[in-house]
DNA sequence: ATGGCTGAGCTACTCAGA
């Protein structure tokens, strides 16, 4: 089973290059963030054609999720806890397999910039609350894959120039600090898992020539609990669709569990 | 190098991204 987190910066935009990958991929799961449009604007057709359902938590302009699948998927849930400013960054869904239940959570957490701002708190706030809920949720259900655009750099080999993103709201400390907090309620970040000491990127600037210089940073991630760790085949970071025109300017990380 | 590009909404320009 192959489970891909995409953020795509305007599914809208991006439909053909998302079509094209799909076709050379094969994705079971998609996660999509940034979808930055309405529900119904989304291009549902476009992946049913494809034989996929879409499950959708859209916004206007800005933000929005949404989990693509090629069979039907249960319980899916857009309110793992209030957002305070109503902005579409999860969703949720129940995943049967090999006898296990899965909870799938895709998460757009905020970029948090600049760091002197309001923003910056709600990037806190957000990260506060979604920790809490995620160990609530261990309570009930052991098996949980967490997977999306993070904005947050884990550690300094995530980056190409790691001073540069120290007090960035992706690199300081304090948000690091929420990351291994929620590694520590027990989950393996699985390409970190996979690959000790490999420096790869899953996001590079539309400026300054940054994806050609491979000025990049590991911000997209997934993570396993302890309990799924027995079931991982591979995790990859797909480089190819961003080197395709009209890019989104992360690209994909693949999971595939046996 | 705190904005050099890109997208949405809209139709001139701002907001947002990381």
């Amino acid at each position: 089973m192959k489970i891909i987190s995409w953020n795509v910066n305007s599914v809208r935009a991006r439909i053909e290059n998302i079509k094209e990958y799909i076709k050379d991929s094969s994705p079971d799961i998609l996660f999509l963030q940034e979808i930055k449009t309405q529900n119904e604007n989304f291009p549902n057709d476009e992946f049913n054609q494809m034989g996929y359902i879409s499950y959708i938590y859209g916004q206007k302009s800005y933000n929005g999720v949404a989990i693509i699948s090629n069979h039907k998927l249960e319980n899916i849930n857009t309110n793992f806890f209030k957002d305070d400013l109503k902005q579409s960054r999860i969703i949720t869904s129940e995943l049967k397999f090999k006898k296990k239940k899965i909870e799938l959570i895709n998460i757009y957490v905020p970029n948090g910039n600049p760091v002197d701002t309001e923003k910056y708190e709600y990037k806190k706030e957000w990260l506060r609350k979604f920790v809490n809920n995620v160990k609530k949720k261990l309570v009930k259900n052991a098996n949980i894959i967490i997977a999306g655009d993070f904005n947050i750099i884990p550690e300094e080999i995530d980056v190409h120039d790691f001073k540069r993103y120290e007090n960035d709201a992706l690199g300081r400390l304090e948000i690091r600090k929420k990351y291994r907090e929620l590694i520590n309620l027990g989950f393996k970040d699985v390409y970190r898992l996979e690959n000790k000491t490999k420096q790869e990127y899953t996001f590079w600037d539309y400026f300054a020539g940054s994806w050609q210089k491979n000025y990049g940073m590991r911000i997209d991630h997934f993570l396993l609990s302890n309990s799924l760790v027995e079931n991982i085949k591979s995790i990859k970071i797909n480089k190819k669709p961003r080197s395709k025109t009209k890019p989104s300017d992360h690209t994909p990380i693949e999971l595939e569990i046996i």
